[in-house]
DNA sequence: CCTGAACCGATACAGCGTATCGACAGGTAG
DNA sequence: CTACCTGTCGATACGCTGTATCGGTTCAGG
């Protein structure tokens, strides 16, 4: 699909980008399963069918807005050009553009993002490392290393935001309740190392992202001094 | 819903368990997408109401089959005592499990899972560690990086796996397909630095996963030496 | 044996993706 | 200028979804 370009001619009310910007919205303000082909049309005052001149599929759709949230990702020229500064860029900006728009994530999981914006994401990582002169394959072993590393980190720390209702009220009940559940299960004796982190909430876990990505990032320090060595 | 138990009375031809097991059998051959409330009975030959005597919606049940996967992946008497055996065989039983069934990466990013087996599984990671006598805030800092970079991996290598069609001829096609697009894109000098990656393919990436581990188990041991120095 | 509670089941509703087909506008060829 | 042809827009329709509602049925406890 990504062979086929939009149509763009004559008449056009609507656009590829137009309709993946709307759909972007929506998914910003309702969640991912509020995007549907009827409510973007609705929002955009077109009829449902009239998507489809612009978008092969619903799911189409959906590739199409992971790759511009993958452009969004771009550092482009303001990566830096040491190594580990700029793939700690990267990382940051992925984490960043993931927690802004928490659908991203289940998209990942739902399909192979092979979009062009994907590839030129990829592109920056492996582009990051450049000053290291490292084989191929083995600068494809860090990327990969760190880039799973984020997007597991991310996956997690959006579906726990994603949880909690976005009414107050209704968050607050919500804390309660899995407060609770979780206390009960402390209580249980079935969970004896974890029990201390369940009763004191488990949402209040601190940010880790940082130290996660620090173990990574020294051990590939660390095994280039060995290789020079 | 973990709070609310089966009903489990009187005429039970159906159950939580046999609904449970159905649906993540529909899920392994058919896809997430085939679980619908109406198969799920007509495989075990019941009304799709019925269902709703023993689960209360159909995001719970998603839930269900989870935590039924979690509880697959506990290791019990199996897991090593010492802790870096331990990390990896949990880590190698979750990449197992999550490739076993790849529906379950996506279920971990539709919604936080707090299952009583997750939790359980959670207190397996936090045990392997047990014999490191770290702080408790210092375990789960471990905890999470290696679980995250697992999960990160695994929804990866899941993603890549689910796209090819299963039919060996549209599998072939696909990959005709594929690999077409990416030369294309390779060829278009917009990504120099992974040119050569999407030129051998792509889907030819050798299994990263024990680099990755090593690095993280790595890092741990070392800031381990630095705390006892 | 009676009664209440639970399960099973049919029907119905709103919403979904999209196949099909008709109507129409606009650029291009004659 | 006219004719056509390509691609957009739109209405309708089909089969599928989750599940609310409610009525019938069966069983356990008293």
């Amino acid at each position: 699909m990504w062979a086929r370009p939009d149509a763009r001619t004559s008449r056009r009310a609507l656009s590829r980008e137009l309709i993946v910007r709307s759909a972007i919205e929506l998914a910003d303000r309702d969640g991912l399963d509020a995007v549907s082909i009827r409510r973007v049309a609705a929002a955009l005052d077109a009829r449902p069918m009239s998507l489809y001149s612009h978008v092969p599929a619903k799911d189409d759709l959906l590739d199409l807005m992971f790759d511009e949230l993958a452009a969004r990702s771009l550092l482009g020229a303001d990566r830096p050009t040491a190594w580990e500064p700029a793939l700690r860029a990267i990382a940051h900006r992925v984490r960043a553009v993931g927690l802004a728009h928490p659908w991203s994530i289940e998209l990942l999981s739902r399909r192979l993002q092979l979009g062009p914006n994907v590839m030129r994401l990829l592109d920056e990582w492996v582009a990051a490392l450049d000053p290291l002169r490292l084989p191929p394959g083995q600068a494809w072993s860090i990327v990969t290393a760190v880039n799973d590393y984020v997007t597991g980190y991310v996956n997690r720390e959006a579906a726990q935001r994603r949880a909690v209702p976005a009414d107050a009220t209704q968050a607050r009940r919500w804390r309660r309740e899995v407060g609770a559940y979780l206390t009960d299960l402390a209580a249980s004796g079935s969970y004896p190392h974890i029990a201390p982190l369940l009763q004191e909430g488990y949402a209040t876990a601190p940010d880790n992202f940082e130290v996660g990505l620090d173990w990574i990032i020294a051990s590939i320090k660390a095994s280039r001094r060995g290789r020079t060595r």
